[in-house]
DNA sequence: ATAATTAGTGACCGGTCAGTAACATTTGCA
DNA sequence: TGCAAATGTTACTGACCGGTCACTAATTAT
């Protein structure tokens, strides 16, 4: 291994990816979600992928860090997902609580989804050095503080209260759709609740 | 194998069991619930029992059962739990779901709570013909089932509304509990946002 | 004391796990 | 065309999985 890299060495490295490694990724971050991250090996994902574990080894240094990167991905499609909906009424913390909790609700219909990718990880992952650890631990920090966040711009005087709420109401709903199919669950009354605990925290 | 069984073979396998299995069983539903069903071996199981393998297949018939057990023992003393708290307020519905959550914030205290086991349970497994399957499944259903009565009892007008919010208050609080420590997460004001929905859903 | 039951031991089965080595093939590019 | 990188193939390691075998030692009841 030379420290100068030839050109196309560079190329393949950075970020023009192959295909290979896209495709072992997609089909992992599907079968970990679907299945559980414990429950897929990388054989299966290298090929229900189309290629070969030793394909696998040559895009991660290992399934750990697969997982790790896997629920990296995850947080980017969250956040992304949570800034589209808030960006539409930039100055209604109230609205903006609603319209998350209305595509919450929402995008929870789906007959293939399967809760919360970073929260059945926290299951499933005890190891403090698991690679994967940190990830869970800083998504679900962040996630409190933008409930703490916006539910201080509602005005209301107790927001760490209502906050905390609502970030229950939703983590609450995730794990539900575990057992209970589509809506029929009690997510289905999610925005609900959310309604009255922000007309609670601010009449009155 | 006669159809009439001895004396000391029907003392065996009846109410009065050995000790090793109790003992078996005791450290198994100790790690399944500390490090997750998946990530613990019967092997393991075993000699933390202070016994064998062999020993573990002569009072299971395989893991997947000793799954299913430790999940219906974890449904029995949760219930009990229940019902203990419900039990001293009867009549008052409000003062019970408080109870219930005063109880449930308390309980969840421990630095060594892991979440619900259920849940945990049905994050890990996920195949339908997995027996703890309909244990998981029968448990969620009846909890929902109790908030929903509940609420009802409550005078609430939209009970089925406000026993889901209860529900998912709960549920989130557990979930948390694999990520954030002691109650340094949002459990600590579940009992708060049960307050403002009973009262939410009480009044106007 | 003796016979039946219960418990412990260690080896073993087939299968799967994560991860590696060596080599053959295809592909893309210049 | 020719070279190099990317990918495929096969076989392998060592550890662990759930589960079983044959056999021995300790209890226990009569």
């Amino acid at each position: 291994m030379s420290a100068n890299k030839t050109p196309a060495a560079m190329a393949a490295e950075a970020p023009c990816k192959p295909r290979v490694r896209d495709r072992i990724f997609e089909t992992a971050c599907d079968l970990f979600y679907q299945q559980g991250i414990r429950a897929v090996g990388v054989d299966t994902i290298a090929s229900e992928a189309g290629t070969n574990k030793m394909s696998f080894y040559r895009s991660f240094s290992s399934k750990d860090d697969l997982v790790a990167e896997y629920l990296r991905q995850q947080v980017r499609e969250l956040w992304e997902w949570w800034d589209e909906v808030v960006a539409k009424h930039p100055d209604d913390a109230r609205t903006q609580i609603m319209d998350l909790f209305g595509a919450f609700v929402t995008k929870n219909c789906d007959t293939d989804v399967r809760g919360c990718a970073l929260g059945n990880a926290a299951v499933e992952i005890r190891e403090h050095d698991h690679p994967a650890h940190p990830v869970i631990l800083e998504y679900k920090s962040e996630l409190r503080k933008r409930w703490h966040s916006l539910a201080k711009r509602t005005g209301a005087r107790k927001h760490e209260q209502l906050g905390d709420a609502l970030m229950l109401l939703q983590e609450g709903g995730m794990q539900s759709r575990l057992v209970f199919c589509g809506v029929s669950g009690p997510l289905k009354n999610a925005a609900h609740a959310a309604q009255s605990l922000i007309k609670a925290h601010l009449d009155c």
